[in-house]
DNA sequence: GTCTATACAGGGATAGAC
DNA sequence: GTCTATCCCTGTATAGAC
């Protein structure tokens, strides 16, 4: 979709000599310290991915990364930039399933466990005044997350597996809100049934055949 | 509820001179402490509580609040703790409304901005491997959480309010996930319009006889 | 252009004096 | 019980090598 890949696509490096544009070695470089940050994180968790941590991890400096990334913030939100790109954003259109992009979202949780660690940490900083980066960087996220799933539901409707009397975008809010807690709460403790969830919630989206809401 | 104010109930010192039990000056220090940090939360937010401000705030220093919480993460879940007890679980059980509790979580959200920044700080941490005081708290506070709300879903069944062919577990699990991923997005973005998700979620879970459910 | 070396302010944790 | 002093680590910033 176009919108995600404007809403979520890459980023000019963070300095450049003059302002004419991109640079191959240095977009190089850049995407190669996000790729190697990501297992970073999915081996020591992100807590203890120090801006030195992952230098090292990389073979530079901490302070080289600086050169790539204004702030540690800005790199961590590249990081699930990267991880939104490989994971949401690729779903082809209208598999079989409505709901077929939940199953992407709890992937995106159990894939790489210290993502979902980074994310809430950094949606905690969204959360206060001050980090705008990170507040726009959630803001456009959902928002893309919200319309890709907005076109999936609407496939749906017209699949006749959701129902048409119901806004999409009251409905996409309560889905992707409902992923979202249900996944923390699986995350947290695994005897919580992401997929009974899952289950019910599309259950109660289904057209009701017994009942003559729908001709 | 018992059960509540079991699992979410007081914690004895942290270290205390013999093993005895409970000192009364020592719990109200402890209390001063949390009380006065919500305070300061509110203020700066929970990236400026260093236990350096914390400790300013009070008037000792940032190594006398050790005598009270072994670590910082301790001092915040209590922070958190005290902050559930205030709001979720003193609602008087079986309002009219059966998502009654619902609005008492969102209120959660929007009374002390900084809070629910510290709590998606602290849900970050406790998705990390070795963070088992704050894993054993999240784990145990949406077990409560959910058991509370079950208790009030299950009044709105009597009431006719809430269908009742919906095992209440995977129905708890969904409604809190809900409110907390519609939470997120709306604080983030208050063009999210929370309600209309509850309002959704509510009529999804009513009985189906005939209501329509648009806003 | 890219990176190393280094300095700095601030953080949490800790030991020992009173 | 509270303090001061200290330790090590963090992100950030700057200078200069090549």
């Amino acid at each position: 979709m176009e919108i995600s890949s404007e809403r979520l696509g890459d980023h000019s490096p963070a300095t450049g000599p003059g302002s004419r544009g991109r640079y191959p070695k240095g977009v190089r470089r850049r995407q190669e310290i996000i790729d190697r940050s990501i297992e970073v994180f999915a081996d020591v968790g992100f807590e203890g991915a120090s801006l030195r941590a992952l230098g090292e991890a990389i073979g530079v400096s901490h302070a080289a990364l600086r050169r790539y990334f204004e702030t540690r913030e800005e790199l961590f939100l590249e990081v699930l930039r990267e991880k939104d790109r490989r994971t949401i954003f690729e779903t082809p259109d209208g598999i079989y399933g409505a709901l077929r992009l939940a199953e992407g979202l709890v992937e995106y949780a159990t894939q790489v466990p210290g993502l979902m660690a980074l994310r809430h940490s950094m949606v905690a900083r969204a959360l206060e005044s001050g980090n705008e980066h990170s507040k726009r960087f959630f803001v456009d996220r959902y928002a893309a997350v919200r319309e890709e799933l907005a076109h999936h539901l609407s496939a749906a409707r017209d699949e006749g597996i959701v129902r048409s009397d119901i806004p999409l975008d009251a409905m996409t809010a309560l889905v992707v809100g409902a992923l979202d807690g249900l996944s923390t709460q699986w995350l947290l403790d695994p005897s919580v049934d992401i997929y009974r969830g899952i289950d019910l919630l599309e259950g109660l989206l289904r057209p009701a055949v017994t009942h003559p809401l729908v001709s």
